[in-house]
DNA sequence: TTATAATAAGACTAAATCAGTCCAATTAAG
DNA sequence: CTTAATTGGACTGATTTAGTCTTATTATAA
């Protein structure tokens, strides 16, 4: 059970850039260099993260990516998920049709709401918060 | 963000036996049958819980698998972390040496507290919650 | 008005992991 | 001593992951 490295990597370079001053753009290269992610995968994920809406972007010479708002109004949800492709814990929830197994499904209801808890987490918790060391997060301390 | 195959295979399979006798003994081709998991995969699976001390075995003739307890002391944990081998959320959370990246540091606290909320859950779900319908299970209804 | 410094998009690839299979050995019952 | 079962471990094919490469496109500045 672990996140993809491009969910990893993408928390790390937007902790980065939300500890930068935000009027500034920053490129590739410069992000790169700072946080040692290899500069040709942080580009895919920045792509990512620009469809997402939650990094902008800024082609040409001067340009580079910047936060798309403040660190406090960004999820940790809204980084994770669009680099994240498959979310469903077990197969059940991946799966559009329904399956076979009675006793699996006692599984998946488990799993489901387990798996909301954890989602609630990320959607309530800010990279805002992170910085600030977490104190009072993950719904318990 | 998923489980392995064969710990998702491994909750189903203890279901189906919580869900039977316990004075019997069931061969891998009868669970495998019933449950739909291929049977070489399925004897992978029982050999890990056999080692973790989950479930029971018996060769030769008249052998088979048996739950080496009974259902309400067999915790959600139990039987998915023998089968899940690397558990670490993120790269922080998985490799001994400690991280260059103070920025991600930040993200792996965050990490570390979120990934504990869930084992707990885990380790407070035992398999007889799962088959009664999950009521007051996942910490919130 | 062109050279340059940047991102965009998407094809490509090597390596690792996953899911599953196969087989020879062992064990116990009848 | 044959048969019905698990054990252990090697093996394999397919998929996914992590990362790279290449060819645009765009914007700025000289």
């Amino acid at each position: 059970m672990k996140l993809t490295q491009g969910a990893d990597y993408g928390m790390a370079a937007v902790l980065y850039l939300s500890q930068k001053s935000e009027d500034r753009r920053y490129s590739l290269d410069e992000i790169s260099r700072a946080t040692e992610i290899p500069e040709e995968f942080l580009r895919k994920i920045f792509q990512t993260l620009v469809k997402s809406g939650v990094i902008n972007s800024f082609k040409g010479r001067g340009g580079g990516v910047s936060l798309a708002r403040s660190a406090k109004d960004i999820t940790v949800a809204e980084v994770i998920k669009p680099l994240e492709e498959e979310m469903g814990l077990v197969r059940c929830l991946r799966e559009k049709e329904d399956c076979p197994r009675s006793s699996e499904c006692m599984a998946s209801n488990f799993w489901r709401k387990t798996q909301q808890n954890f989602f609630e987490i990320l959607n309530s918790t800010t990279i805002k918060d992170l910085i600030e060391g977490g104190k009072q997060n993950a719904r318990k301390d």
